[in-house]
DNA sequence: TCAACATATCGAGATATTTATATATTCGCA
DNA sequence: TGCGAATATATAAATATCTCGATATGTTGA
């Protein structure tokens, strides 16, 4: 009963977590990250994005408590806070793996049907 | 020098997937199609939603390959295609769990040290 | 203190998402 | 055929997100 506002509540944290895996290239962050700590600077060349584009991401990553920040001295170095978030994402990566078999399958079954307009 | 193109693809696909569970309402829907195929008017009734907005959520999952319909007169049954899914959900409300734990010794701390202003 | 570097924040335009009401579709049945 | 129930789609307003250039902040070393 009273407990609803905070299941609630805890739902859209639960939710705003998987907001923050919900981007391509907050994810290859993610995985950059799971290699170990990293500055800004490298992240945004391996992404090939704008610097302020990745501290856009990387806050956003922040916020959610997926990474934490720590300077040192003029570098700013992002650590990947628990690795059951990139666990998380393997497991939805093998999903997503074999429903594109699936699709794949469905279309050689199609073809060798001689079907049109697939 | 694979196809960069082809895994910016595979990318945008895990993203997607991860944008279907940024939803409060619709890890509640996963949650309750992991018990077993369900109606839409009866998903409606659990969240308290009306049913066009349900629909439309439904509709987010099945686009993104999480969730079936099938239709048995004129009702649609909805299913959940993938437990791994779920399991995904575990990991980051875990993740989540951790979070909070280590929020509430901080503030516990802050307190036992008479600190303001927390 | 200043110059150079690394990172963060701001601001704006483009695009996407959430929600709900109104309406359309689909099916079973009288 | 036509009605009622279950579900889907259309539409629109409010809100959020992504991106990037410009700029601000903070740090080191001369």
């Amino acid at each position: 009963m009273e407990n609803k506002t905070l299941r609630n509540e805890v739902n859209l944290l639960h939710a705003q977590i998987c907001q923050g895996l919900a981007d391509p290239k907050r994810i290859l962050l993610l995985y950059y990250l799971a290699d170990g700590p990293r500055r800004v600077t490298d992240l945004a060349g391996a992404l090939e994005l704008p610097q302020p584009t990745v501290s856009h991401h990387l806050r956003v990553l922040r916020e959610r408590g997926l990474v934490r920040s720590e300077r040192r001295g003029t570098e700013v170095y992002y650590t990947l806070i628990d690795p059951r978030v990139v666990q998380a994402l393997d497991l939805l990566r093998a999903v997503l793996a074999d429903l594109l078999a699936r699709q794949a399958d469905l279309v050689d079954r199609a073809i060798s049907r001689g079907e049109q307009g697939v």
